[in-house]
DNA sequence: TGGGAAAAAGCACGACCGTTCGATTTAATT
DNA sequence: AATTAAATCGAACGGTCGTGCTTTTTCCCA
């Protein structure tokens, strides 16, 4: 019989977040495309058959990443948020978060959902339609974050959260596009001005105060900090 | 001796336009990465060592679609646009074209640019170098024209041209994210609202008349028209 | 400590990849 | 029409891919 959910590790469990480890490392620098049976077995140091008996087949895999990168992404960019309260306080830590682990950790590292999105966005099937779940999912909680900061007064009522939403996700495309292959270092604070621009235009009044005052630009790495290899 | 420039077609460079053709049409929908000789050779129906003897090597033929398509993008967004007087109608241009491009030729077949940037750019070597290169230059069009803008008084004098563009460039990658992988109709409307929200905020005065009066959003397929699927 | 289950390895298959090379067909030129 | 040059083909090579099968090793528990 499988063994309860809360038991001790069990070696299949160990070597499945192994394989699951090094599927993403490797999806992030290659793609998912890139993404390859031999190379994961490679990288662990074991035979191809044993890393494919776990995984069932390349596109469970695929998925599998995929389904765990978004996991971990809401981990360090949503659930830290949503412990302030609702309203421009919450979307703006939505979005520094956001921006953080970009800078900190996609930059480096590669983006699941930014490469992802461009490989599958042609290639019907099961791949593809997670793709598509998974950028809705976090559209909507920026939206509902968004239409949250209107409610509360925060935002000016006319204000149309998906047209922000546009807006933002545009500003991280920008940002990985011009810090990954143009390699340029002032698009991180590009980003951050054109957020501050983009909401002091909706906001309510002339100028918006920033809800949470920030620290400069240097030394922000509060949350993902030592964690930015490893998220 | 190589026949001059100007003599007839001749065989051999009638076929690698047709390769290139061919190539063009493969990349943009399976990407660069996914651009294979055999592939080509399949669609033409000619053999494999026929098409590889135009192209030199697969690495060469990437580069020779990037340049191709940079040809082919300047040719329909930048040249129509430098016909006007400099300043914000000129870069108004640039935006309305690059945009009726996005729309009616990229989102239908899918952009060299946008996945060629993210396939290549961790993968060193001189098809990322030929990709930085034309986004650079790209870039640079687009800045010169938000230079002459602000020069030209159309723009306020503290405008920073480079976040201009990096803003510019975000509603592009945004809308193509929305209108190719989330299927959104409406992505082509957000892009028009971003761009003149965003102008706006630059501009001298208060609110931004148009330079150029355009149409409604149905019918505005005046430059790439006929010319979609080919271009 | 032995035995049964789980995990990993080994091996082979068919498909496709870029590339090479010699033969052959087609085009261009005198 | 004959000759030379260009274009194209066919077959093969070494490589990698995902994926089945069978065998061996390793783990875990009674």
């Amino acid at each position: 019989m499988p063994p309860p959910p809360s038991a001790k590790p069990g070696k299949g469990t160990q070597t499945r977040e192994r394989i699951l480890d090094a599927a993403q490392a490797i999806a992030r620098r290659e793609g998912l495309e890139g993404l390859t049976i031999g190379g994961i077995a490679e990288r662990l140091a074991m035979s191809k058959s044993g890393v494919f008996a776990h995984v069932g087949s390349r596109e469970e895999l695929q998925i599998a990443v995929i389904d765990d990168y978004a996991r971990r992404f809401i981990e360090s960019v949503l659930v830290p948020a949503i412990t302030l309260p609702r309203g421009l306080p919450r979307l703006t830590a939505m979005f520094d978060n956001w921006l953080d682990r970009i800078v900190f950790v996609e930059v480096p590292n590669g983006c699941v959902f930014i490469s992802g999105a461009v490989e599958f966005d042609d290639k019907e099937g099961p791949v593809r339609d997670r793709m598509v779940a998974v950028a809705q999912a976090w559209q909507g909680e920026l939206r509902t974050a968004a239409q949250q900061a209107i409610t509360a007064g925060h935002l000016r009522a006319d204000t149309d959260a998906s047209q922000l939403v546009f807006d933002l996700y545009g500003v991280m495309l920008s940002l990985h596009h011009d810090a990954r292959l143009l390699r340029d270092a002032r698009a991180g604070e590009r980003a951050r001005r054109s957020f501050e621009r983009t909401i002091g235009l909706y906001a309510r009044g002339a100028v918006l105060a920033r809800a949470r005052p920030r620290a400069a630009t240097t030394g922000r790495r509060r949350r993902v900090s030592a964690a930015a290899a490893a998220t």
